[in-house]
DNA sequence: GCCGTTTTCGGCCCGACTGTTTTCAGTCG
């Protein structure tokens, strides 16, 4: 059988976790498998394979016991504690625990007291208002919990919203926000501020209350309540949620840095604080040493005030940032700017919207050096397919273009599909007339994991094959990769010299970070490329850079950084 | 269950809100 992958040895920790709260564990046992679970899920590399290599301790937050769990799964299917647990709470007790106000302990006392084993068995009782005869429970508690039984809770996975779809209404609410009042400091905070791959909702952070009153005139605003003195709550017409908070100017980096998180980043971060006697809160920093609070302005003097370098919103997920941090090894991250050509996008010849020299002309308006043409390949389908004798002539019209819009190099290329046996749909005399060769996945998802890494391999060790893209196939909260052992491919890609893409798009962000970042340490070369089918579609690079950023990539791990010759010259057809 | 420039045992981040209680446990972010 294969190794299971990072994501299922997560889950199964996630879930065994849930059981053991259920079961009464202490808490820091409970929150021991939840930071394991984020451990591996968050792992650049295969943790099965560690754990059968003996090293898996090595992760932190792994110890011997959670080492002993894991091999488990990975020898035989099973954690043996979990098939335990299972016979004793039924599925339907976690799906309870799913609701509002609904958490482990009072689940159990349900379960324990009323027999209530699922969301229906639950509902009767409170119908029947059985509820508030326990102890602890009363008549509020039975009409929020068939409120939010009527409202789909149990059964409605938590839904999140993709980054660009959440930075078109947070930025627009913040700018919205900052034309009442152009002193204010307003600030879009939480996961977006991370640039995370989606959001659950937004938070805004101000410094003027008084903004606070005027949300429910804004235009994007459907509804909005005050929640406190300083703080307000609102929906948008969209069905966004907002959570809104005003604080002092003197306070705002604190105010800033909390509610940036991540969650596991503030804990890390406090946790270290405390072992120097000091205290974070989002109100301040307080000394045992003097009793006195000290508050900041700027996030970087609270970090300043830990002994901290300032660390970049994109890194605080507690993936060895803090470590780094007291060690003078942050990373200086990539950015838009150092980013000198796009090197994957379409034009009217296969899907795209616009011709190859309006392509041109838009890249060059970026401050593009240079710009692939990569339209789909001969079997792409939905008419979208490039003949061989279209990309011969597409070849001289791309050299044609380069004359008539000046000031950009333009390449000739092809994103060329990868077949099943791994294989190209174009001769190797044809893909050698090009610039530049992008080799992607497009058909044939359902192949198991090890002839979609065969396939794959073959294509990153083709001699005409430039990078990959979008190697997992992914669209965020649409469709889950396929499957695929990265690992696999990234050793191929090193050894042969081929780059991988991160594919901007904010629906693939493809290599995720994990990946990407999996992928530069075992030494690819990285492009960050935007897929763009109009000229509006390169904008999306940013998407693209930030996912770079969460990898800790530098711009030196990032090969379109480079001016396009020297690029070209490490490229394996120049050796 | 993990972990250690105070510790190999005894700790393990911070605060608000809620409903139910007369002082707080559980839940949430």
């Amino acid at each position: 059988m294969a190794n299971p992958s990072n994501g299922v040895i997560a889950d199964a920790l996630d879930e065994l976790g849930d059981l053991y709260e259920l079961d009464g564990a202490v808490i820091h046992r409970v929150l021991a498998y939840r930071n394991a679970a984020k451990v591996v899920r968050d792992a650049p590399t295969s943790v099965a394979a560690l754990a059968l290599e003996g090293r898996v301790t090595e992760l932190a937050g792994i110890g011997a016991t959670l080492e002993e769990k894991i091999r488990a799964l990975i020898e035989t299917g099973e954690i043996p504690a979990a098939v335990r647990l299972r016979e004793r709470f039924p599925p339907g007790l976690l799906a309870i625990t799913a609701l509002p106000g609904l958490g482990p302990k009072r689940a159990r006392r349900l379960f324990d007291e009323l027999a209530i084993d699922s969301p229906q068995a639950l509902r009767e009782a409170a119908q029947a208002h059985r509820l508030r005869t326990l102890r602890g429970f009363g008549a509020k508690f039975e009409e929020s919990v068939l409120a939010a039984l009527d409202a789909g809770a149990a059964e409605r996975a938590s839904h999140r919203v993709v980054l660009d779809r959440a930075l078109a209404v947070g930025d627009a609410l913040c700018e919205a926000l900052a034309s009442l009042d152009p002193s204010a400091r307003v600030v879009l905070a939480g996961s977006a501020r991370r640039r995370a791959e989606s959001v659950k909702d937004l938070d805004i952070v101000l410094d003027n209350p008084a903004l606070l009153d005027q949300l429910a005139g804004l235009e994007l605003i459907e509804s909005a309540s005050r929640t406190s003195e300083s703080a307000a709550r609102a929906r948008t017409h969209n069905g966004m949620l907002v959570e809104l908070r005003a604080v002092e100017p003197e306070r705002f980096g604190n105010l800033l840095q909390h509610l940036t998180g991540s969650a596991a980043h503030n804990a890390a971060l406090r946790e270290r604080a405390v072992r120097a006697g000091l205290h974070i809160s989002e109100y301040g920093l307080l000394d045992d040493a003097t009793g006195a609070s000290t508050f900041c302005s700027q996030e970087a003097e609270l970090y300043e005030l830990l002994g901290l370098p300032y660390i970049e919103p994109e890194l605080r997920e507690n993936r060895g940032e803090l470590e780094a941090a007291l060690a003078g090894t942050l990373p200086a991250l990539v950015a838009l700017g150092d980013i000198r050509g796009d090197l994957h996008c379409h034009t009217t010849a296969s899907d795209g919207r616009a011709s190859i020299e309006e392509m041109a002309r838009a890249a060059r308006e970026r401050g593009y050096e240079y710009l692939a043409i990569t339209d789909h390949s001969a079997t792409h389908g939905f008419g979208d397919d490039v003949s061989p004798e279209q990309l011969l002539r597409a070849i001289e019209l791309v050299r044609a273009a380069e004359q008539q819009v000046g000031g950009i190099r333009l390449l000739a290329g092809s994103e060329v599909n990868i077949l099943p046996d791994g294989s190209l749909d174009y001769d190797d005399e044809l893909l050698a007339q090009l610039d530049w060769v992008i080799a992607s996945v497009h058909t044939s998802f359902g192949l198991d994991a090890a002839a979609m890494t065969e396939r794959v391999i073959t294509a990153a060790r083709h001699p005409h094959v430039d990078a990959l893209g979008h190697l997992s196939g992914r669209l965020i909260e649409r469709r889950e990769p396929y499957a695929i052992d990265t690992d696999a491919v990234f050793a191929a890609c090193a050894q042969a010299g081929t780059l991988i893409e991160i594919n901007a798009s904010p629906d693939r962000r493809d290599l995720s970070e994990v990946h990407a970042r999996a992928a530069a340490a075992a030494g690819v070369a990285i492009v960050i490329n935007s897929d763009a089918h109009s000229p509006g579609g390169f904008d999306v690079l940013r998407y693209g850079v930030w996912t770079a950023r969460r990898a800790w990539l530098r711009a030196a791990d990032v090969a379109n950084t480079l001016p396009w010759p020297e690029l070209e010259a490490k490229l394996k057809r120049s050796r």
